[in-house]
DNA sequence: CAAGGCTGATTACATCTGTAGTCATTGCGA
DNA sequence: TCGCAATGACTACAGATGTAATCAGCCTTG
């Protein structure tokens, strides 16, 4: 398997994303565990689910370790990585890099609840003493 | 043209996000308009951009008025509306639909300057008194 | 009136994505 | 030992996307 190492740049898409999602949960599955774990989900043939891994060990975003005669799927990029960039990619491409207003925008229009306005209030008093 | 008027559920791809903001900019721009406002950050020619402009009607997001010969393309779709079904997205996606999850992230991943905390506490301090 | 330019429509085409099938091999169980 | 099930590699293929060329018609300008 042709395995090229970059630094991850390549973008994961939506479906990639599921079978990451299983391999942040718990790494070291085989193809045949992640399929298990995603088809309950996405309704996917293990050969697809192959085919994703096979894409994101290409993206350099999952290691395949051999074990016997199969892989040990591990991701290469911690989750916090990942989200932290899309996090970012979603503020510079929606509000011009401005978390505030992202934050601002999901209180405006009701995407935070009560609790959540709760929880946020408590972060700041936290992070600002 | 055909115009199959549905209520945008299509997604807006990021090449067409680019048209889609020069039109919330400044609603009723011809092709033209529109390719001198965009092709100042990519370097697409005329072609492309009548491509998206094309496709964001066919995909229900813009509206294309008959002016003389030529159309005035319009936003059909609120930016706020964009956005705030993107912003939804993301926090679903990688959040568990916890949108003060994201806020936490931003928090700790220093996405959020001192300014953007103090804007953020304005905020809250307006939203719950 | 003729030539040229602008306009939308149509077509093109490579790449990426989602979803999967096939094939050769090989290790394991009977 | 022998057949089979599991496994990775390769191939497939339709639809989305990025990027653009070409074409036919019409409006303007000379």
């Amino acid at each position: 398997m042709t395995t090229p190492q970059d630094p991850v740049h390549e973008r994961i898409t939506e479906a990639e994303l599921a079978v990451m999602d299983v391999l942040w949960e718990r790494p070291r599955q085989t193809a045949a565990e992640v399929c298990e774990a995603v088809c309950a989900t996405r309704d996917w043939s293990l050969a697809t689910v192959k085919t994703l891994l096979a894409r994101l060990v290409q993206k350099g975003a999952l290691a395949a370790a051999p074990d016997g005669r199969r892989y040990l799927y591990t991701p290469l990029i911690a989750r916090e990585t990942y989200v932290g960039g899309e996090s970012r990619r979603l503020v510079d491409r929606l509000f011009g890099g401005r978390a505030a207003s992202l934050v601002a925008h999901l209180a405006e229009t009701e995407a935070l609840t009560e609790d959540d306005l709760a929880e946020i209030e408590a972060l700041l008093k936290e992070l600002r003493p």
